[in-house]
DNA sequence: CCCGGAACCTGAAGGC
DNA sequence: TGCCTTCAGGTTCCGG
């Protein structure tokens, strides 16, 4: 499922086959997939102009656009796909014909991914909680969001106003890494744990950005490679597999309704 | 403001 | 064999 790591690796793959080009058409073949505006709208705003740039916010990709002020904006959801000259296949939504013969196009099996456009990347940005890797989350900022809430902390982590693009997978593999349960109130972490945990977190995010993401179901780059983090996910997904830290064995929890991967030993309830 | 839960959607997996 | 049910999960919306 495209987090932090997946979508990083989705914008940087992407952007050489569409930066410099123009839009020569647009294809909408599934008209919810366009949030707003309508589907004529959207086609009618986005053709001739050309993508200057693509850029990452949280698990957002923001294509830029020549000419104006709009933004064309994507989001994968769960099982989001952007492809650059794909084989034919199924589920796909929207098409972009680019000028240099270079057709993109969003597909998702489960029809919950999104384009749309913006005036401006503020509309999306401003909503979002701070980027793990900038250079003013720190922990004593994540320290400050964590003690003000009674959430599990895997909720506080896991919501994008507080901090953006951590998702379900990333969240579990850094709470093992901190030996930290999931459903723990968020404001009764030691500041030792926070520490950890901040640092699990960037730990995590970082090895994913690195493997190009982790294909656990659907996630595809956009060439159609498959990334390669879920290899080295401790707990996400392994219930039954052997503990690396103990001789006991991984367990699926529930944590605000969310399936949740710990071992009852290393992160003990307290 | 804070928190929790349902809804959205459909392929895959499990039950009988 | 195959039908039916349940599950998954990012975000948004709604209720307490």
């Amino acid at each position: 499922m495209p987090e932090l790591p997946e979508v990083e690796t989705i914008k940087n793959e992407i952007s050489p086959y569409v930066v410099g080009r123009k839009i020569k058409s647009v294809e909408v073949l599934t008209p919810m997939t366009v949030a707003r505006p309508s589907p004529e709208e959207f086609k009618k705003r986005i053709t001739g102009r050309t993508i200057t740039d693509v850029t990452r916010r949280g698990k957002y990709i923001f294509f830029h656009l020549s000419g104006g002020d709009d933004v064309l904006m994507a989001h994968m959801k769960l099982a989001g796909a952007l492809l650059a000259n794909p084989a034919p296949g199924k589920h796909t939504h929207i098409v972009l014909h680019l000028d240099n013969d270079t057709t993109v196009e969003m597909r998702d099996p489960r029809k919950f991914a999104r384009m749309w456009l913006e005036n401006d990347e503020s509309a999306v940005a401003d909503k979002l909680g701070p980027e793990p890797f900038d250079k003013d989350f720190t922990v004593k900022k994540f320290g400050g969001i964590l003690k003000k809430r009674k959430a599990p902390v895997k909720a506080v982590i896991l919501d994008q106003a507080l901090i953006s693009g951590i998702g379900n997978m990333y969240a579990d593999e850094a709470l093992f890494d901190s030996r930290i349960y999931p459903a723990r109130p968020a404001d009764s972490l030691t500041p030792a744990e926070v520490k950890k945990l901040y640092t699990s977190i960037r730990k995590v995010l970082r090895k994913g950005i690195e493997k190009k993401g982790a294909s656990v179901r659907d996630y595809i780059r956009p060439g159609g490679e498959h990334g390669s983090a879920h290899t080295d996910f401790l707990v996400a997904h392994g219930a039954g597999n052997k503990c690396p830290g103990c001789d006991g064995a991984i367990e699926r929890i529930v944590v605000r309704g969310r399936g949740t991967y710990i071992c009852p030993k290393c992160q003990p309830e307290k």
